[in-house]
RNA sequence: GGAGAGGUGGCCGAGUGGUCGAAGGCGCAGCACUGGAAAUGCUGUAUAGGGGCAACUCUAUCGAGGGUUCGAAUCCCUCCCUCUCCGCCA
């Protein structure tokens, strides 16, 4: 959510910034709420006080002998019960005015950060380094849901069955691949200092609107209709709000934490993309990195999350390509983005596997997270970055390491947690 | 799901209508004492919003919401949560 105090002193900078965004926003209506609320509140409290004077008062003479019924203290009564009403009526538009500024507020995305470059759609998002040799394509090569049905590591149609289209059964080796990913990438970050943390994935309406699903993108989380719990669409949800309403020592930053949870998603408007195999599913496996951090350290700390989930590719000898996203392509929460790509030869494409945000001071707002440095409170910055999809991992995995013989040769790193080198 | 108990500041805990944002203790910070420390003493120590250059000041908050009252942590109503026992259960 964005500062209300910058909506009431400085709306052209929210405008320019959010045009940045491609999005063309008249903020004058918002600006005036803005400036009405604080009025009101302003005339409200002054009456309060002038009120708790006379509640004092009214003590005051009956304790000093005065009748509670003697005319003087009957009439401060009545002034007492005069403000009393006027209060009520401000109050309660007060209350209306602040709920319809928040509602407003929370539909719009953060500001993107000016380092992020600006641009419209994903065409313009910028190259920042490639990694590793993509495998040259070769006639033979399969995509990985071809590879994946030849060694019946899962299992597409029957799925149906269970659930619907865009959900998967993992099936032996296959079943035992995921599972080693997930362990190994927990052990990579566990290692280097992040806190593993495994959550509900079951989350309510308020985490979903701490961390920026709610209430614009409803559409895209699977909701339980008896109660109000959402399937969480990223380990992102939880961890926000474990520490939702907090106030953390400023000693204690950076939180780091790694998550590996279950994410789903309803992914409306994708139909007929990537309809087969492990690449948009409804139900993924994700391992998710992030940080609560100092304002002042948010940048470096950028930079590491990214370096952290680079860091499993490399583990993992998968090529890939780190791009910035443009001001057009960036989520909802985001003021600055990094997406890594992994090389998928079967597909001969990059393919998006992890996306490394700062949200800066817009979840913490939501969510109320701060630090306290001293005298007063101020909102942390957060981080997110996944390290890494697990499903597409494994995708990129069978499409690089397939061997003319039809089996996948696996990577050093995994043969420990795999508990061999090939498969198939 | 049934029955009971309870929710007060970072923690413990007092407070049943008035000057209570709230005794006392613990913790923490600063100062004094000390060669240094411990112990001791003094001072300070919640959050949010508004005003002010600042010192400071106003308002709200004792689980949440509503009500009674000039005045509510305290009385009334509704809801939520936690704990214990029973039931069910991996």
């Amino acid at each position: 959510m964005l500062d209300q105090r910058l909506l009431r002193d400085n709306p052209e900078l929210i405008t320019q910034q959010l045009g940045r965004r491609g999005m063309s926003l008249d903020l004058m209506g918002l600006q005036l709420m803005a400036r009405q609320e604080r009025d009101l509140e302003e005339q409200r409290s002054n009456l309060q006080a002038e009120g708790n004077r006379i509640g004092k008062e009214v003590g005051l003479k009956i304790k000093g002998g005065a009748a509670p019924n003697s005319p003087e203290v009957q009439e401060l009564r009545n002034e007492g019960n005069r403000i009393k009403h006027q209060v009520a009526v401000l109050e309660e538009e007060e209350k209306a005015l602040e709920a319809k500024l928040r509602e407003q507020l929370l539909t719009l995305p953060n500001l993107p950060s000016p380092e992020a470059p600006d641009g419209r759609s994903e065409d313009d998002n910028v190259e920042i380094k490639r990694w590793g040799t993509p495998r040259a394509k070769e006639d033979w090569l399969e995509e990985h849901w071809q590879i994946a049905e030849r060694l019946e590591l899962f299992e597409a149609e029957r799925s149906v069955r269970i659930a619907q289209s865009r959900f998967v059964t993992l099936l032996g080796q296959g079943a035992r691949l995921e599972r080693a990913l997930i362990n190994f990438m927990l052990d990579l970050h566990g290692g280097k200092g992040y806190r593993e943390v495994l959550p509900p994935i079951l989350v309510n309406s308020a985490s979903l609107t701490g961390s920026g699903q709610l209430p614009k993108f409803a559409e895209e989380s699977f909701r339980c209709a008896e109660d109000d719990l959402w399937l969480t669409p990223t380990a992102e949800v939880p961890v926000t709000s474990l520490h939702r309403d907090e106030v953390i020592p400023a000693e204690q930053l950076p939180l780091k934490y790694v998550a590996y949870t279950p994410c789903f998603r309803r992914e409306a408007g994708s139909y007929g993309r990537d309809t087969r195999g492990l690449i948009r599913l409804h139900q993924f496996n994700k391992v998710e990195l992030y940080w609560f951090c100092h304002p002042e350290h948010s940048a470096e700390a950028h930079q590491q999350i990214t370096a952290d989930a680079e860091a499993v590719l490399e583990a993992l000898e998968l090529p890939y390509r780190k791009i910035e996203l443009c001001t057009g392509d960036m989520g909802f929460s985001a003021s600055r983005t990094y997406d890594l790509e992994v090389w998928l030869p079967g597909a001969g494409a990059y393919r998006e596997i992890s996306s490394c945000s700062v949200c800066g001071d817009f979840q913490a707002r939501r969510s109320a997270i701060r630090m306290k440095e001293g005298k007063g409170t101020q909102l942390v910055h957060t981080l997110n970055g996944s390290g890494l999809a697990v499903g597409r991992t494994m995708a990129a995995l069978l499409e690089n390491g397939q061997q003319v013989d039809g089996s996948v040769k696996l990577p050093a790193a995994l043969v420990p947690y795999f508990g061999s080198e090939r498969i198939g």
